[in-house]
DNA sequence: TTGACGTTTGCCGATATCGGAATATGATTG
DNA sequence: CAATCATATTCCGATATCGGCAAACGTCAA
C-alpha cells in the first residue's frame, strides 16, 4: 500500500489547499464548475477533479440546472473533524501541566 | 508538482490514520518511541518516520531522557483545523435554508 | 439532427507517499 | 574503548497523487 486514498475519508480529502478552498467558497452558495474553477484560478477539469474527490466524501452535492451541474455544500462531514481536534482542545487552552515540562526543557531539547 | 507533501501543513499530517493515532495515544502523556510503536502494533522505524512529520509540523515535541526519548504533544497546531472546520459548524448545526434545497432535490440529485 | 456549451474522464509525466528491511547514528554503561 | 540499547535514516518497490491537455460525454436549442 502507498498513500492512503484522498477518496478514503474526509481527512485526506480536505488536505488539499485547494479543495478547502472549494469549500470555503461554496459557502456563499452554490455554483457551476466553471464559475468556481474562474474564482479560484485554476483550470475547468481541474476544478472537476477536485469536486469529484468531494464528492465521493460527500462533502459536496450537486443538482442539475440545464447543462450545468450546480454544486453546494454538504458540510456534515466536517463535523467528524471538527470534534476530533476538538479532543485536544484541553491541551491547547489550559496551562496544561505536562505542557509546562516542555517550556521548561525548551533549550534542553533543541531539536533540529 | 505532484502530491502537497505531508510535512507542508497540519492538515496533511493528519490526514493520515496512524499519525492521528499516536497523537491520540500521547493525550494520556508522553512517551518513548519504541512504547508507542508496541502500542500502537507498528514497527519501531514506522513510528519513528511518523513522528518525524508530526515534529516537522510541529504537533510533537521530545525530550531526551537518558537513550530514550520522550515524545509528548504540542497540539497547538490542530487549533487551526478545529477553527476551520468551525467556520462550517452552522452549516451542519441549523436547519440550513440552502441545505432545504438539497434535500427535496435528493430524488433529482440522484448522483451515481 | 446538428451544433454549441458545460462537464467529466482518460492518459501522461513528475513526484511523494507508505511500508519493510537493513543499516547507521546516538547515548549510556561497563 | 567496546558493547548494548533506543532511535533515526536510507534504500527499495508499489502505488496514488496532482496538473495539463485532449478527447469523450450529456444536455439543451435551433
Amino acid at each position: 500500500m502507498a498513500r492512503a486514498a484522498t477518496t478514503s475519508d474526509v481527512f485526506n480529502a480536505i488536505a488539499e489547499q485547494q479543495r478547502r478552498e472549494i469549500l470555503v467558497l461554496l459557502r456563499a452558495g452554490e455554483g457551476p464548475v466553471t464559475e468556481l474553477a474562474q474564482e479560484l484560478g485554476m483550470t475547468q477539469p481541474g476544478a472537476s477533479k477536485h469536486l469529484r474527490v468531494l464528492r465521493e466524501v460527500g462533502l459536496v452535492r450537486y443538482r442539475r440546472a440545464g447543462k450545468q451541474r450546480l454544486y453546494g455544500l454538504d458540510p456534515r462531514g466536517l463535523r467528524g473533524v471538527h470534534e476530533w481536534t476538538g479532543g485536544f482542545e484541553r491541551f491547547w487552552n489550559e496551562s496544561f501541566d505536562r505542557l509546562d515540562e516542555y517550556v521548561q526543557d525548551l533549550k534542553q531539547a533543541r531539536q533540529e
